[in-house]
DNA sequence: AGCCAGGGTCTGC
DNA sequence: GCAGACCATGGC
């Protein structure tokens, strides 16, 4: 892969392990557009970013490289080589199937603030309303960064709105949850800034400690909000995955210390190719 | 109309 | 530790 600055764009050439529809489309983020010409419109960390792929280059619009370096480098976790990753997984047989139909998926680092309160509102929810009810939170709560786009709210404004002030976001029995999230990160019982410092059981169950958040909201943000690519996030789709070829004792240690991503490529191959090819039995 | 969705809590055994 | 009711909402 090359980053070269041209005009006022960023492109990167060889992205054989980018693509940034699978990688969008896997469940992990929920603040981004894809319009009908196949330009993505991300919004993270107060900025909203512009991108386009074909084949294997890809278009970063209106970008500097200084800011391309400093903050969307780590965003997109380019620095991790997937290639070795996906061969050092390849031991695993349902793995070698994932990877050949979900390739080029990346595990996105986003803001941990953001991504907790985006699974504590994914649970019992379908992606297309999750996406909606942060669209809405964001309009809600957040600050302006353009004309009608705001950054994503900070603990201290949503915990200032209440579970009344939330209604208008229609998150139902979630509000609540979010509420104890915003409380607890704002009074210290739950300090995000020192989850880093942490090893993985002790970051779980930090995170743990917010009503509405259990095993599975909180592999979610650890994985995709904190770095911590052993989280192995269970849902429904990843469950039947386990049930069909694994059996009850399967434990995530299998796959070691990126059994994360291991997970990511089973989800995106169960949900968006098995379930929408086979013929029902 | 009933089931499902990147689940968790609470209660009862 | 495990099963089941319940939780809001919307798409199909």
């Amino acid at each position: 892969m090359r980053i070269i600055q041209q005009n006022k764009d960023i492109i990167l050439t060889s992205c054989r392990h980018f693509d940034i529809k699978r990688s969008f489309e896997c469940g992990q983020c929920f603040r981004y557009e894809e319009s009908e010409d196949g330009l993505f419109t991300l919004i993270a960390f107060g900025n909203i970013v512009r991108l386009r792929q074909t084949g294997d280059t890809i278009i970063f619009y209106d970008m500097d490289k200084d800011e391309f370096e400093k903050i969307w480098l780590g965003y997109f976790d380019l620095d991790r080589d997937y290639e070795s990753v996906i061969t050092e997984l390849s031991f695993d047989e349902q793995f070698c199937l994932a990877s050949e139909q979900a390739c080029g998926i990346r595990i996105f680092r986003q803001d941990g603030w953001e991504t907790l309160c985006s699974f504590i509102i994914s649970q019992n929810n379908n992606i297309p309303r999750i996406k909606k009810i942060i669209s809405a939170l964001c309009g809600l709560l957040g600050e302006p960064i353009s004309t009608g786009v705001n950054a994503f709210p900070t603990a201290e404004s949503i915990l200032s709105a209440g579970v009344e002030g939330l209604a208008p976001i229609k998150s139902g029995f979630r509000a609540k949850y979010l509420i104890d999230a915003a409380e607890k990160v704002v009074n210290g019982t739950v300090n995000l800034n020192e989850l880093g410092r942490m090893d993985y059981k002790e970051a779980k169950e930090t995170l743990m400690r917010i009503k509405g958040v259990g095993e599975k909201v909180s592999d979610c943000a650890l994985l995709f909000g904190f770095g911590f690519h052993q989280a192995f996030p269970k849902d429904v789709w990843v469950k039947r995955v386990l049930d069909k070829y694994y059996g009850s004792d399967f434990d995530p240690n299998y796959f070691g210390e990126n059994a994360g991503i291991a997970q990511q490529y089973l989800f995106y191959y169960e949900r968006n190719i098995l379930s929408k090819t086979k013929t029902n039995t």
